[in-house]
DNA sequence: CAAAAAGTGTCCATTTTTTAGACACTATGC
DNA sequence: GCATAGTGTCTAAAAAATGGACACTTTTTG
């Protein structure tokens, strides 16, 4: 199952210039390109349409320019869509919102004025970067090394913590090679 | 066991005069306080002390500024301490930059000049983001949720991908309430 | 310092979960 | 419309987790 165009992306932003020329420069990249000048419906958009991407403005309210609309609705989509990547768009180079944005679960986060060719470069990454699931016993594994790590190798206080029994934990330590 | 104060903090810039005032500041808020003027033995002083927390500047070789060496380091320290919280610190507010440490695994991105206060909070909730760990039943509902996402509800396809057998995502999925 | 407390590593028998395989049924595609 | 793939549910057998126990070592602390 080769995978020859990177599906479709969902940008949303509320200057209609900006969503044509995304239209326009995406649209080689992707088999479809939704747009939205409102992410209030973003949820049901997302229910009915099969999206890959999501590229995100991040300022809505008129005048009000520190970006608090679009963290709120990537953390809207991302609380119903974990899965699915978000990469922010924003025309202010803040980098105390880029923080919180990639902390609140972000894929990416570019600054208009942008260059065509980067950003696609960058959503290719993020498609490409997310294509491997990790295994149950992968994620079990790695999650009981940091527990492990944290408590400085106090096998029982690491056991409470993950809810798990003593023995459990060394059972799985054995299997998993931790 | 109540923690009174937090921990070891070792910092690490180039400029003694920042050294200087960032002792004087985060004395009060940690036990101790560490310095090194450059990261080259960070990883040797690791292993020798108990460090809770590295506070690092992003900038070390002369008149390149472009943030890569610390990159370098904060990757390096990552993978020899991937439990350890790293903040990074720089004069520069580059947002590509602070996209790229974060997703690297640093917990924040600090510019100067900083705030004594909100550095001191910061540092602060990154040490209490990280004190509690989630159950292994939480991680795996997590990554379950994540596999059954990514695969569109097909249960049999996520269930190959997670390593387990379909009936068991299905006794996963209904004790875990996914 | 010595007693108390906490942690280690390894048993056990019992309960719970996972497994492979099967089943009738329902979408989906060619 | 026939084939393929997925669903939801069921078995019996294998595997893993559980609470409890044990002798022993390390850490804390009065």
């Amino acid at each position: 199952m080769q995978k020859e165009k990177y599906g479709t992306i969902l940008v949303i932003d509320d200057n209609e210039a900006i969503l044509t020329a995304l239209r326009y420069c995406l649209s080689g990249t992707f088999q479809r390109v939704l747009t939205m000048t409102a992410p209030d419906n973003v949820l049901k958009k997302l229910s009915q349409e099969e999206v890959s991407l999501v590229l995100l403005d991040m300022n809505f309210s008129l005048g009000v320019n520190n970006g608090q609309d679009g963290l709120f609705w990537l953390r809207a989509i991302r609380k119903h869509h974990p899965e699915l990547p978000i990469v922010l768009i924003t025309a202010y180079a803040d980098v105390s919102l880029a923080v919180r944005g990639l902390k609140s679960g972000a894929s990416d986060f570019i600054t208009k004025p942008w260059d065509n060719d980067e950003l696609v470069r960058k959503l290719k990454d993020v498609l490409d970067a997310q294509n491997d699931l990790a295994t149950l016993d992968e994620v079990e594994a790695e999650h009981i090394q940091r527990a492990i790590d944290r408590c400085h190798g106090n096998v029982k206080l690491a056991a409470e913590q993950l809810g798990i029994t003593r023995q459990t934990l060394y059972n799985k330590m054995k299997k998993l090679e931790v």
